[in-house]
RNA sequence: GGCGCGAUGGCCGAGCGGUUAGGCAGAGGUCUGCAAAACCUCGUACAGCGGUUCGACUCCGCUUCGCGCCUCCA
């Protein structure tokens, strides 16, 4: 298996911290508002690599922070004039539910930021024992980029060439050098009363520390995967790898993956163009939960994904050609064992897919590979080629790719029981059938429809389906 | 200015130096009373211009266009 890293800007072969279970750290929303749909581009790919590590016999102990306490969210806590906490606990339960909707699988810890200012608190403390750190004027704390010669080798950026920016010449803080980042911020008038007392006077977190921080906390100072998106890069992702080997002395993380953005018609999704799509959103178009997860799994990881409302169409057709394979499956199968083998196809199909997965992540491939699946399946069926055992088996490949891919049993109700309504117009239909009367067939099958039911006929009569 | 990414047939989207990506949509066919589903066949796609090579969508260079990061945006 292996997996780009962005330190070397390489694939490397993966290979976890001996007899660990593998430890992953995501970075999570801010929740100062609904998770938007790029948001949860990035959220969707952690999901299939944490699936992936699974399907190939990990054990994962996936860490996602939530942070809780930064501009945005005590703006909108004084906005709204309620405690912080108020504030952000239902875009807390927001993100959890639209997790759900979107079949991600939970992590192990989901820790808070505002739960860990101890730690963070305890981290700047070794920060300034190892001269890392300094404080200024006003009590805020900053980490002393220059102290830290490995500074940029995650972002490949080269400091001493920086130049003084728009955003950086307008900064307002007393550092000492534009490159260092608040470790500690001071409290000021804005902060209203989100405030903890620390060594160095009242105030708050910087936003890098909380990761370094709950990271080294629940999976230890080295650990395997760091995540985000590629905007996390640099400088948040920097920020966190100096602190924490500054602090430790020790590497952070073995391998950091980013993803790329999620696009809206080609352009970047932004507010000011009205393309800024939040799941809600796109519920209410009708939608479903698993049609967008569809269409967020379907594009390489590291490859901007176009977000169209065609895509979402083509996702839905796509999945109904894959409901359809699997009911026939089932019937095929008709609840027999699975057999010892599968047909030589479907292992061709199988090593497709594994090797497409473990190949960074090539989703699109094994896509590729279980639609394969479904063509030769399907031959095999129309040609009465396949028997009972051997669609059991492929029943049982297919559940055993979901633990991946998680669009195949998601979202599926078993209709059995027929409205009377519609057991009644089909036996008149059946009835008009043996008759021949193809009029009164027709429109029964037209009435059906509008009951929501979809009836086709086969050399063993008619089947019935909820649309 | 620095660092980096991309441009694939109507749409979405993989990929590799020489062999079909795949899905959706579309066309024709098989099956069917019809329809649906399924299966079969079908698009001379690889931004442009050079170069390397026996051979390039795939490597190199240039051009055009688009995108990202450059201090708190997934």
């Amino acid at each position: 298996m292996q997996f780009h890293n962005s330190l070397s800007r390489s694939k490397e072969a993966f290979r976890a911290i001996d007899g660990q279970p593998v430890g992953l750290y995501t970075c999570g929303p801010t929740v100062y508002n609904f998770a938007h749909i790029g948001n949860f581009r990035a959220y969707m790919f952690e999901d299939i690599l944490r699936r992936t590590l699974r399907y190939a016999g990990y054990q994962v102990q996936q860490v996602m922070n939530l942070t809780d306490v930064d501009d945005k969210t005590i703006r909108g806590s004084l906005q709204a004039g309620v405690p912080l906490k108020t504030f952000t606990q239902p875009f807390i339960e927001a993100f959890f539910a639209d997790l759900r909707t979107l079949g991600i699988e939970p992590a192990e810890h989901y820790p808070a930021a505002t739960e860990h200012v101890p730690e963070m608190i305890a981290l700047i403390q070794r920060l300034f024992d190892k001269g890392l750190a300094y404080a200024s004027e006003d009590g805020s704390v900053y980490f002393k980029v220059s102290a830290f010669p490995a500074y940029g080798k995650l972002a490949h950026l080269d400091m001493s060439g920086l130049r003084a920016g728009a955003r950086v010449a307008q900064d307002e803080y007393e550092k000492e050098s534009v490159g260092d980042f608040a470790l500690w911020k001071a409290w000021d008038a804005n902060d209203g009363d989100v405030v903890w007392d620390s060594p160095w006077g009242r105030g708050r977190p910087g936003w890098h520390i909380e990761c370094s921080a709950m990271a080294m906390k629940y999976l230890g100072e080295t650990f395997d995967i760091h995540t985000g998106g590629i905007d996390n890069l640099f400088p948040h992702h920097e920020n966190e790898l100096a602190q924490t080997e500054g602090a430790t002395g020790n590497p952070f993380v073995r391998v950091w993956m980013h993803c790329a953005h999620l696009r809206v018609n080609g352009e970047k999704m932004s507010k000011s163009l009205g393309n800024f799509f939040t799941l809600r959103d796109l519920l209410g178009k009708k939608y479903a939960g698993r049609e967008l997860r569809y269409v967020l799994i379907n594009g390489h990881y590291r490859q901007a994904l176009n977000f169209t409302f065609d895509a979402v169409e083509a996702a839905r057709a796509s999945l109904a050609r894959l409901d359809e394979f699997a009911d026939r499956l089932a019937e095929t199968a008709a609840g027999a064992q699975a057999g010892s083998g599968l047909p030589a196809w479907a292992g061709t199909c199988q090593q497709q897919f594994d090797a497409a997965l473990f190949d960074d992540l090539n989703v699109p491939e094994a896509l590729a590979a279980l639609f394969a699946l479904v063509r030769e399946g399907n031959s095999a069926m129309q040609n009465g080629a396949l028997a009972p055992a051997a669609a059991a088996s492929l029943q049982a490949l297919l559940t055993d790719w979901d633990r991946v891919l998680g669009i195949l049993a998601m979202g599926r109700t078993k209709d059995t029981v027929l409205p009377e309504e519609v057991a009644r117009a089909l036996a008149s239909r059946q009835t008009a059938r043996q008759n021949r009367n193809w009029p009164e067939s027709d429109r029964l099958r037209d009435e059906l429809a509008r009951l929501g039911w979809e009836v086709r006929d086969g050399k063993d009569g008619q089947k019935v389906k909820k649309l």
